[in-house]
RNA sequence: GGCGGCAUAGCCAAGUGGUAAGGCAGGAGUCUGCAAAACUCUUAUCCCCCAGUUCGAAUCUGGGUGCCGCCUCCA
């Protein structure tokens, strides 16, 4: 396994301080706002590598955090008039929702940031007392950039260089312009707590007067707490390197004497929407919700593995689209498999696909397992491992399953390896045990069999129902070689109720729904 | 201005010294009453341009062009 390392800029075995124990902290959204595609981008590339990481056997500890005090909360708090805990147990709710559609699995732990003040105010005095750090007349404390000689390692920034771009900041009190806050003095604010309730609670007593931390300062202060001074895997999005990773470092390192403070950075690329960048600046950004509107969980997964993690990604409808017809086809095949052999989704793992994946060492599949762990050890090669399953799936449409001892044999193993597969990437398999029974429209449904039948449906028949009469009437046209009535029925299910008619070789006919173009 | 990234077929996208993965869309075939699905075959003499290194480069070096990002809130 190697990752790409964002401290060193360079790709490296991935090995663990602590043999097959691993430590992974994720830096977890701010809650102030609705999720976006720049969170399902994150988020999705760290469930992949947790994923992996135990697949591979490793003892993973996976945290992400909950920023729940900050700036922008208060803001939001104020304008809306509502305090800050109910801004950010709203948009924490929403965020969990949207991570559970996407079929993120949920981390070790979720530490929020007011949880652990007290050690970020333990972490300060240290900072303090070892002169890596000083207070302000207005109870602020900064951090003492110029102390710390490596600062910049991870974002390649000499101080220097930065010092001559950094904004003058009015009456900051800092020593100096890129010293940056670890705690932040409010009580100087003139604030009455009869007019602004919700002060209160983004306050804190501190031996500095009252405040509330810095941005950075949570994560060290939890990481602290949850692993000590060092972990193995400190990742995010790639905004995040400078100033917050940047800072991060300082002021852990500083405060532990640890160093590194991660072993390994990692970062994921930027979302673009329609070939602009996502940001909150440009208001441009699409919701989780928006887009799972329009295209399913795994269609989004599909959609954003075909990137490598550090690239860009755009996401614009035509390749949404293209990534959709392909995990239409992807559930196709693996639906049909699953009830060839009358499978169940809540023993499917158990009984079929950890039992099989792995056991049939000479089997063609075995291949592209193997291939497919090479991509995915290689810093996340998910398009190659992409291409691993897609040649899977192939194999699971094609009958011939000569090799085998059977050929239901033959559509366990290569069913068993397709699902390991699906599975470590991440994907749903939910959609495989959908009942299309409740995606049939009614409405449209009953419309068209008022077009082709002289009487009227009784009441309340089941959309169903509809639909196998009307398939019974075109069974009944293809008998008399009525083809145009048969076609016309085909066509119209096709282009008013979305579903497909599939004549079958034994004669008998099926229907699929096809995905709703929104 | 400082730093970094990217440029591969109609679209998306891997590969990063040995002669272009995969997907979507398109084309042909098998199957079908016709379709759909599925399967098979097919679609870049070439990887932004120029020069260089090399037996050999899309892949390394130098120069250029274009796009993007970070240096400010953001995943």
């Amino acid at each position: 396994m190697s990752l790409f390392n964002s401290l060193t800029g360079r790709q490296e075995p991935f090995e663990p301080v602590d043999g097959a124990k691993v430590r992974m902290y994720v830096c977890g959204p701010t809650v102030y706002d609705e999720p976006h595609l720049g969170h399902a981008r994150c988020y999705i590339t760290w469930d992949v590598l947790y994923r992996l990481l135990k697949y591979l056997g490793y003892e993973v500890t996976y945290a992400r955090n909950v920023t729940d005090v900050d700036d922008k909360i208060i803001a939001r708090a104020e304008k809306e008039g509502v305090t800050p805990a109910t801004i950010t147990d709203q948009y924490y709710d929403h965020f969990i929702q949207a991570m559970r559609a996407l079929n993120v699995l949920d981390p070790d732990s979720e530490p929020r940031a007011t949880e652990y003040i007290q050690q970020m105010l333990e972490g300060i005095q240290v900072l303090i007392e070892k002169g890596a750090a000083y207070t302000t007349p207005d109870g602020s404390v900064y951090f003492r950039v110029h102390t710390k000689a490596d600062y910049g390692k991870l974002s390649r920034k000499p101080l220097d260089d930065l010092k001559a771009g950094a904004r003058v900041e009015v009456d900051s009190g800092k020593e100096d312009p890129m010293d940056f806050a670890l705690w932040k003095g409010v009580s100087g604010d003139v604030i009455n707590p009869s007019d602004m309730k919700w002060a209160s609670d983004m306050k804190w007593a501190s031996p500095w007067g009252w405040g509330r931390p810095g941005w950075h300062m949570e994560c060290s202060a939890m990481n602290m707490a949850m692993f000590g001074p060092q972990i193995d895997i400190h990742a995010g999005g790639a905004d995040l390197v400078f100033p917050h990773h940047e800072n991060e470092i300082a002021q852990s390192e500083a405060w532990t004497g640890v160093t590194p403070f991660a072993r390994y950075w990692l970062h994921n690329g930027f979302v673009n929407v329609s070939g602009e960048k996502m940001s909150k600046s440009l208001g441009n950004f699409a919701t989780i919700g928006q887009v799972l509107a329009r295209y399913d969980a795994n269609t989004i997964r599909y959609f954003l593995l075909t990137h490598h993690y550090r690239m860009p990604v755009d996401f614009h409808d035509q390749a949404l689209e293209g990534a959709q017809n392909r995990v239409v086809k992807l559930h196709r095949a693996l639906k049909s498999a699953v009830q060839k052999l009358g499978l169940e989704e809540q023993t499917l793992f158990s009984s079929l696909v950890w039992p099989y994946a792995q056991k049939y060492g000479d089997d063609a599949w075995q291949v592209d397992f193997t291939a497919f762990n090479t991509a995915m050890m290689d810093d996340l090669n998910t398009p190659q491992a992409l291409a691993c399953l897609n040649r899977v799936i192939d194999g699971l449409n094609s009958t011939e399953f000569d090799a085998y001892p059977s050929p239901e044999e033959g559509l366990k193993r290569t069913l068993a390896v397709a699902l390991a597969l699906f599975h470590i990437l991440g994907f749903s398999i939910a959609p495989l045990f959908q009942a299309e029974e409740a995606l049939l429209p009614k409405d449209s449904l009953l419309d068209l069999y008022h077009a082709f039948h002289t009487e009227k449906a009784p009441e309340n028949t089941p959309a169903r129902d509809l639909l196998t009469s009307l398939i019974e009437l075109r069974q009944l046209a293809k008998t008399t070689k009525n083809w145009s009535l048969a076609d016309d029925i085909r066509n119209r299910l096709s282009a008013e109720a979305g579903i497909q008619l599939m004549d079958r070789k034994d004669g008998s006919t099926t229907w699929e729904k096809l995905p709703d173009h929104v």
